[in-house]
DNA sequence: TACAAATTTTAGACTAAGTCCAATATTATA
DNA sequence: TATAATATTGGACTTAGTCTAAAATTTGTA
């Protein structure tokens, strides 16, 4: 929404601020319903045919290098895309690979020992199911 | 291990007993590292050249499909597969993609509501950061 | 403002992961 | 053993994503 927000977290993230990267992060802030790379694209060079796609790939890249974007792996689907920086959790659904936000609650850690010599960065719950426009349709099957 | 049992979850999941279906779902009991789809192929066609590449991948989505069989997307890299049937999560490294066994402890469950219309089947934690091996690597740069 | 260095963009070739096809073979059941 | 249902196959195809090297843009410094 803010221009100068938006401008100001690319280059605390240590990236330059241009029209390509800061159309991808606009775009990502204003649709919170996690688009693959395919459809940021397409929106994106749509409303600015200066993006192109290997633009658009290489700065997805770049903002979840930084940390301002999060990238959703979904079973047999393409990855999906997230500017929502508040801690939040995944729903997916089984049927339609929708990821929907679910808010955030604290994660109860592994018992002590259990992660030996591993550097634990994050916890996160995926939860799975069917998303409310299919669950109905599942019912009736 | 035990043939028998292997050939009975098969049959109990819908599906026929076929060498090459058996030889994919005894390869995934023996190795418990998550191999990817060309990872099993290339190993259970090695040991048995009659199992190909086509093959493997219908035989792992009947696999997931049946429920025996559990895929683990990991962002960037190939799908991962998993035959173990106890429940448990999973620790996913952010720099070689190794995909760990986690025992199970039960999830808190999101409070009443917020869920909605949404059916939920599971609830998996995803641990996040850097496998033993990748650690020490790490604190060295 | 002018310049240079560092970074970014680009089209399109390329790769990797996975799906689909339709002919053939195998399996389970009667 | 005969039959119907299911599974296998090689290879073409698709989709998602990466790479390349030349051209353009950004940003810091003079
Ligand atoms: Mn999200
Ligand atoms: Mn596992
Ligand atoms: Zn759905
Ligand atoms: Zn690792």
């Amino acid at each position: 929404m803010n221009a100068e927000a938006i401008k100001k977290s690319l280059q605390d993230g240590g990236l330059r601020c241009t029209p390509q990267r800061y159309a991808v992060m606009a775009f990502l802030m204003e649709h919170t319903s996690h688009p693959t790379a395919a459809e940021i694209f397409k929106a994106v060079n749509r409303s600015d045919p200066r993006c192109s796609r290997a633009t658009t790939y290489n700065n997805l890249r770049d903002l979840v290098q930084a940390g301002l974007v999060r990238e959703v792996a979904v079973e047999g689907r393409a990855a999906r895309f997230d500017a929502n920086d508040m801690p939040h959790h995944h729903f997916i659904c089984d049927r339609c690979g929708k990821v929907e936000d679910l808010d955030w609650y604290d994660v109860p850690r592994p018992a002590s020992g259990v992660l030996g010599k591993r550097v634990l960065r994050e916890c996160e719950i995926i939860f799975r199911g069917l998303c409310a426009r299919c669950a109905p349709r599942h019912a009736s099957r």
